[in-house]
DNA sequence: ATTATTGTATTAAGCTCTTAATACAATAAT
DNA sequence: ATTATTGTATTAAGAGCTTAATACAATAAT
């Protein structure tokens, strides 16, 4: 499993995204168990304090719980993981869109751009 | 003018996106004389040296070109500016995409979503 | 000629992020 | 009961980014 992360931004900061990314894709699914901190951190070729930084967060915007020592399950609470997974695609939204326009692409442009980049991939 | 920077990325960064904005939007019209370094610094509310380090970047990408005492000019070369303007919205439309594609959304569930938005941001 | 302004370079300090190396308490597993 | 595993906390060191305070050479402006 590749994490992918770079250095250009804050590591535990990738890693709060990427796990969101695993919950709501359903890669985690609901009320599973998360890896431990060491195992996760391990996989992810980070220190341990970091992962347990990106843990903490997750676990403070409850999309995450801990259960002591037996480790932590991903919330169970649906509708929180999908409000939380729309709101995250409409800050995505939002910020693509802010770009392409001051960029000077008008909005008929970034919606021709867009259907002919998802030609490209559908390929 | 706010320059609107965040302490979560490198400011030096975000300076180079900001100046390649405004010279793809047509705010610094190519061949025009940019303000001094010290006068840009001033303006973001950042140190010179930082600055000049957003600034020697441009240069080297070519975007901006150094005329020793006499300050720098935007680039006169349409074409290369009009291909870096394309290069970006590229990026930004693939980085989009992925990132909505991993989060779970269908492509077509992507294009309903932009539609959306781009509806409301007419009101 | 003198002065002001340009880009550029250097050195030091402070800050955040990251890693490293531990250590501890709680509890599941044996 | 003992051991292993869990999350958590602490301290120290190093790296990169940023600011600050200068300084210098080249040249435009006067």
């Amino acid at each position: 499993m590749a994490w992918d992360l770079k250095p250009d931004r804050p590591i535990y900061t990738q890693l709060i995204e990427k796990i969101q990314l695993k919950i709501f894709s359903g890669e985690y699914p609901l009320g599973s168990n998360l890896p431990s901190v060491r195992d996760l951190a391990s996989e992810a070729s980070v220190n341990p304090n970091t992962m347990q930084r990106a843990l903490a967060k997750l676990e403070e915007d409850g999309l995450v719980v801990t259960h002591r020592t037996k480790g932590r399950t991903i919330t169970e609470d649906a509708d929180m993981v999908k409000q939380a997974k729309n709101k995250l695609a409409q800050i995505h939204i939002f910020e693509f869109l802010e770009k392409m326009q001051l960029m000077g692409f008008s909005k008929d442009e970034v919606l021709v751009l867009i259907s002919e980049m998802l030609k490209e991939m559908k390929k």
